[in-house]
DNA sequence: TATATTTTTTAGATGTGTCTAAAAAAATAT
DNA sequence: ATATTTTTTTAGACACATCTAAAAAATATA
């Protein structure tokens, strides 16, 4: 039986090993918003139950094992969330702190009849797709930052072809592709996010929204 | 906020206290399968919190504060447990351990969405009311044995009346009031009940269980 | 390449909730 | 009324997951 800690680390991985293969201490800190010295000790734990690879000072990356049990996660925070937003009737930016203490209940009969209840949905509310119950997941699914809600969660991934002058831009600004981003606030009037860039605060206009690319994540 | 322990903590105080208004360390420790200096620690805490009133060596007993607190938890499982028999399919026996889960998931807009997601019901699948929002509830509903399924748990509140000589040979047996037994197993040809008091394994007859009273609990 | 900087790890501390073993208080029996 | 037993508490240990501060390794820079 794994803690809810050890699951946290295994889909931070996930998420993070979708930018890059093998993930850094520090990534994972600054995600989970701990110290590295924290993380240190958990990929050692990890590493020991072979849930991911790990050797000191190189990244660390999931195993097989480690990725099916961080899909498992994902499955249940996903068919959580289509819960709460299909038949709760919450909204969109509310569903993700709830989803992320439901993801941890420990029932595979739970899971899979909330699924069928569900009518075994392929997407959740942001249009992710869910993990089968064997731990297969759809290609990710990339995003244009402008299509992201108000709260929700991306790693940056890339610029839209045609625009590397942006990620020029970006390198001015000390934002790499990686970075954990997070949209705090949409002005309606000129279509500007107000974002969060590793704990920094960002301002983004219309068109840099169009061609900036994200992986969102839960 | 308060910790998953805490609230065990709580819930089992409000269980328990049905039976007699102080409630004593070592019954606490029983019913949560603790060893009792666990229970003295977390009994400190707990009255530092002013949830509980508490004096060294005398019993324990909720204080209001305390009391909502348990209230909020319990009207949490047996909604959820409304949830998991009537949308999911659950059976009765099935819902115990995911709802005790379930009960610790911390947002009241979820809880209340949920409850009229359910149609606002007034029982749980096993019949025991759900406290409402402000923590109030139906006054407790005493059940004859027999009426239990399997798996269920209850506490002994009491004999039928005129029924005397079943305390008497409770006695014998070594079964107080207080007591909290869990049904094992029914036995179907002659309605033979096997039960769990304290850790041990009883039968009852079919007449015992007419006659011997006890308050359910989840 | 030598030095400085950044990243990662180690060492040791802290808080929570549990345990065991022993001491203290209360209840029971002789 | 005293001795015995039971209950409860205290004292000290441990596992877990976190932290801070310092050391070690890797990387970048001059």
């Amino acid at each position: 039986m794994n803690s809810e800690s050890e699951e946290d680390y295994l889909k931070a991985l996930y998420h993070l090993q979708k930018e890059s293969d093998e993930v850094t201490t520090n990534s994972i800190a600054e995600f989970l918003e701990m110290k590295p010295s924290s993380v240190t000790e958990m990929l050692k734990k990890l590493s020991e139950k072979n849930y991911i690879n790990y050797q000191k000072y190189k990244g660390s990356s999931l195993s097989k094992k480690g990725r099916v049990i961080a899909l498992k996660i994902i499955r249940k925070h996903r068919l959580w969330e289509t819960f709460l937003v299909d038949k709760l009737g919450f909204g969109w930016g509310q569903v993700h702190i709830i989803a992320e203490q439901l993801e941890h209940i420990k029932s595979e009969e739970l899971t899979d009849r909330l699924e069928s209840f569900l009518g075994n949905p392929k997407y959740d509310p942001h249009g992710d797709p869910i993990p089968n119950k064997e731990g297969n997941i759809e290609k990710m699914n990339q995003k244009v930052l402008i299509e992201l809600h108000e709260l929700q969660k991306g790693i940056i991934t890339g610029v839209k072809k045609g625009t590397a002058s942006l990620l020029s831009y970006l390198d001015k600004e000390k934002i790499k592709l990686g970075d954990k981003i997070q949209v705090l606030e949409i002005i309606e009037f000129d279509g500007t996010f107000i974002v969060d860039i590793n704990g920094r605060k960002c301002t983004f206009s219309e068109k840099i929204c169009q061609n900036l690319l994200l992986e969102t994540y839960d």
